[in-house]
DNA sequence: CTGAAAGCGCTTACAG
DNA sequence: CTGAAAGCGCTTACAG
């Protein structure tokens, strides 16, 4: 195999057909110019004649000649198949896919590349085979600083799902814009009477973090309150939950979102109410379809809409005849506020230590 | 876009090195003999200029003076990602996806093709884009015959997952034993005790539904019994439960899977046990993880190792020098037999009226 | 042992 | 309006 495949080339097609090879690839690509400069007649012929053969465009020779290939690649940091249920790729790839399938393109993943540590790294020893594609869209909470100023040093079109800052320059990107979602998720939890509002999570630096850490600050200091910023790393439910009444609050925004369910969960298993007690709200919601039926106060990520968003951003960078601004290569969609079951006033109860019954002993 | 990006070729490097582009290529990828080949002096050269330039191979031209892609198709007939969470693709895709992994191979969706009903036509004018893969593995519950004939006309591999059958040819599949398996499952609900055991269900003419229909009059016939089959085709769960008491069972085996949970809760919600009054067997686990917590008796399709061992047919077809055995081509997995705690021995109360309580009238 | 050359299958200027 | 030719960046026979 491997060596003259038997695969039927434009020069089949065009001795077949009686006409040069050029104009194969003309009647092919040629698009408005090919239509008019090739006789119908000829047309004809070319058309059959690849029904015939069953020709189909060799990519990489299409690549290589400087040609667009159709192909879309999509790159993740780990299966895009995961074995076990939780599935955080699905929903940003069925808008990957809706998108791709909209502009006729394939999409093209990148399993092959040798994988170190179980993560797969996008560039490295030189095997790299994002070239055949026109262009990728990459995903994956976790990502490389090196692979991204890589990335940004190549005249490679690329377009991240999620935001990605890179001292090499502007990352194309389509985020969520989490900092005004967590704003009015605040602000909600404001408006229904919180005298105090925290923050509970992991305090991390990568972009998802800062985005939602930044915009309780601006909520709280727009609301001419004191942050409360508990660390969260860690934590079971529990203790998290004693943490919250600790420091004698009523209401608590939580990231990441999968805390939270462990933190009311062992509210009412202590006898608390949520939110009669205790006000939860997620930032962000879960990428599973909630498994505990709760209709969380927070808000929805446009995962879907995200990736479609991100396919088209590659291919306006293809398209487009010069480089794209800074402001058009990043864009930040909406996320939706949910208003939910599990924020609500405060009770007359719920004072600083409700959250903490006195049967209790300390931990 | 693409023309002369400015990124460095083995030409530079050569130039850089003093030798010639041939050498450098080489020294890359000719293994032992480029290390015989090859002074140590000059090597080093090489090594250095790639350091200095940066340079990294193109893999549209590699392929293009190689042969072989390294990009294993994926062709569904539905959308890969599909929007509702009932993914009937996702465990196949997890052994693609690692198969293709263990390969070296990409993995290309064809997406892009356009699609007529809803539904993709795997070949017609689009047929194009298919011979970009080496080769391309097929899945999904519905099939084109025609398809199947065009595709074996053509000289291009590929391996469904799943039974095939063409007037046409042997077609290269990867499918599961669902013959024996209903056979192993018919016996068991023999072996309980049962002196009937019904075959409920779609009585369809594709491989899957034949298959079990087969497995299931074998098994009979062998235990000297007579089948009872039923046309379940649009049945809800009580009325499907009134066709098995109105036919005296304390048994039957369900086809498809999915009507068997309808059925259990019918019987459920009539006060009658299962499976104390009547015994319920599925033939196939259910795609989802049963959402019912139900451990079903039945049998496990080996979904995940279908779609590996497709890669696998895939590409021994590819490596095989000489055209593999119809044999060869076409595989069948052996499913697992699920004793689950929906079959048990019949009781002395659970006889021929027993599904029909006297208190509810007739439908 | 080494370098020069052919060729993979395309696209796109470029001559007739 | 059309065809012949150059060239994309590699790999691998093939001559010296």
């Amino acid at each position: 195999m491997g060596r003259g495949t038997g695969r039927a080339t434009q020069a089949d097609v065009a001795r077949l057909a009686g006409v040069s090879q050029a104009t194969v690839s003309l009647i092919l690509n040629g698009g408005e110019t090919g239509r008019r400069r090739v006789g119908e007649q000829a047309r004809q012929r070319v058309l059959d004649a690849i029904q015939m053969t069953g020709y189909v465009a060799n990519p990489a020779a299409q690549r290589l000649a400087g040609g667009r290939t159709r192909i879309v690649g999509v790159f993740t940091y780990e299966p895009v198949f995961p074995r076990d249920s939780r599935d955080f790729y699905h929903p940003f790839l069925i808008g990957v896919e809706a998108q791709a399938e909209a502009l006729g393109c394939d999409l093209l993943f990148f399993t092959g590349t040798p994988s170190s540590q179980g993560r797969q790294r996008l560039l490295g020893d030189g095997s790299y085979r994002l070239g055949i594609a026109d262009g990728c869209v990459l995903l994956g909470r976790y990502d490389d600083k090196r692979d991204l100023a890589d990335l940004l040093g190549r005249d490679f079109p690329f377009a991240f799902i999620g935001r990605r800052e890179s001292a090499a320059g502007p990352v194309p990107y389509v985020g969520a814009d989490y900092l005004t979602a967590t704003r009015k998720v605040v602000e909600l939890l404001f408006a229904l009477g919180h005298e105090r509002v925290g923050f509970l999570g992991d305090l991390r630096r990568d972009e998802p973090s800062v985005d939602r850490a930044q915009g309780y600050h601006e909520s709280v200091r727009a609301a001419g309150r004191r942050p409360v910023v508990l660390d969260g790393t860690g934590l079971s439910g529990g203790e998290a939950l004693d943490l919250l009444g600790d420091n004698g609050l009523t209401a608590a925004v939580i990231w990441p979102s999968g805390l939270a369910p462990a933190i009311r969960a062992a509210a009412l298993a202590r006898g608390l109410s949520v939110p009669g007690d205790l006000s939860l709200a997620q930032l962000g919601d879960a990428e599973s379809e909630t498994p505990d039926d709760v209709e969380w106060t927070g808000f929805r990520i446009p995962r879907e809409e995200m990736g479609a968003a991100a396919v088209r951003l590659l291919y306006e960078q293809l398209v487009s005849a010069t480089p794209l601004t800074a402001d058009a290569l990043q864009r930040s969609l909406p996320c939706t506020v949910l208003t939910g079951t599990t924020a609500g006033p405060p009770t007359a109860s719920a004072s600083g230590s409700s959250a903490r019954p006195p049967s209790r002993s300390a931990g």
